[in-house]
DNA sequence: AACTATTTATAAGA
DNA sequence: TTCTTATAAATAGTT
């Protein structure tokens, strides 16, 4: 940033003699090593807390003056964002962008993605979701006895015939536990279902679909649409 | 961020006579609007192409310095990043901060998220398929006998006993269709499973497992894991 | 890139 | 914070 000027060192002060109004020589003759003529500091932290609240004031609105000047000399775009030792902060952004623009700009160009952790994160879960969301799909289909033909050995037909027999008992104990006396006068429509499965569909939220590939039931009893099926492909 | 200050019109020029050493004093006597000596400019877009590429690279240099000088004194934090007009990119950051950091800072700052609206489709994908993952595993409950109690009435359990019935029906075909003679020598466990389900696991990828409230099968056939099925609830 | 006349920024003080 | 002023620094036009 800064080339090998001038080399004006610490002890030197490019000053006339003539200018040097407020005398810095030593009153006992010491060698300076500073030079603390007005309008010339030394690059370093400012330790005073209000001057350096005030330098940053003024440095600050010099900054902005000159990136605006640079904006319209230079028909470029320019973001600056900074945060000051006491946590405040200030942006210039030129007039004719947007900071989001610039930054998504910055990143195309740079080649890099400085949120992308955050989102890797989500897809990492998006994909796990799936991957359970089709072995659900595929036990739903095995239990309807759809796709068994490469997907299952006897034994497991065995398996699922044994746990199938089980499960039907349990239902028809259920339903007579139930009994007739509640099936009072609904839609006379029992028996009608042999591909497609339809529950009454009122508050249960059962899922009255038939599985099946590259086929969606429109009746989605939980308010799913085929945008949601298509993700589960 | 100019304030009426020594008042420059266009037609005026601060400078002594005396300095005039390139007169712009017109040929022919008429009123002069600018001011072209050496050093002052109109803050306007610079039409030659070359000298708005040699102004863009002199300021940019003063501009970096300047924040340079500012992070030192007055401890603070700067991040600027500039497009050219020709589409070159350049960036200064303070040396004590990465670019993420204070742009996050930026935004919670602000409290606002520039990059939200990609996150909430993924959100709202996420969101729809942990709807559709709730509806498939309580329709596996449903037909494993599970969670019967307050979500079907008598007409669910019939259709649902009635579906069964067929499936099951299904499924003996094709067991049979299979024939004992492919059953050759596996391990000898068959009708050992009465509330699990459990198949041979092989490179079927069945779900070997029976979902149940707060009750995770440590059998999952297809790499699934406890963090997965967290997801799930 | 280097030079320099001039403008601009700004440190200190009020 | 704002104004003033002496001085340092930046820079426009030129080479």
């Amino acid at each position: 940033m800064h080339p090998t000027s001038g080399a004006l060192g610490l002890a030197e002060c490019g000053v006339h003699p003539l200018f040097l109004t407020n005398s810095n020589a030593p009153p006992h003759g010491g060698v300076h090593l500073e030079c603390n003529i007005k309008g010339k500091i030394q690059i370093k932290r400012i330790e005073n807390s209000t001057n350096r609240q005030v330098t940053y004031s003024k440095r600050r609105n010099g900054l902005f003056k000159k990136a605006n000047e640079l904006t319209v000399l230079c028909d470029a775009k320019v973001s600056i964002i900074m945060l000051s030792s006491t946590g405040k902060l200030h942006e210039y952004i030129s007039p004719s962008v947007a900071t989001k623009q610039l930054f998504d700009q910055y990143q195309k160009t740079l080649g890099i993605d400085l949120w992308s952790p955050r989102y890797e994160k989500m897809q990492e879960h998006l994909k796990k979701l799936k991957h359970v969301n089709r072995n659900l799909r595929r036990e739903i289909r095995q239990r309807m006895g759809e796709s068994l033909n490469n997907e299952l050995s006897y034994e497991d037909l065995h398996c699922l015939e044994l746990d199938m027999e089980t499960s039907l008992n349990i239902i028809r104990d259920r339903k007579d536990a139930i009994g007739e006396d509640s099936h009072y006068g609904l839609v006379d429509n029992e028996g009608d279902y042999d591909s497609v499965l339809a529950y009454s569909n009122g508050d249960h939220g059962i899922l009255a679909l038939r599985l099946q590939p590259n086929h969606h039931s429109l009746h989605a009893g939980a308010g799913l649409d085929l945008t949601t099926y298509a993700l589960l492909e």
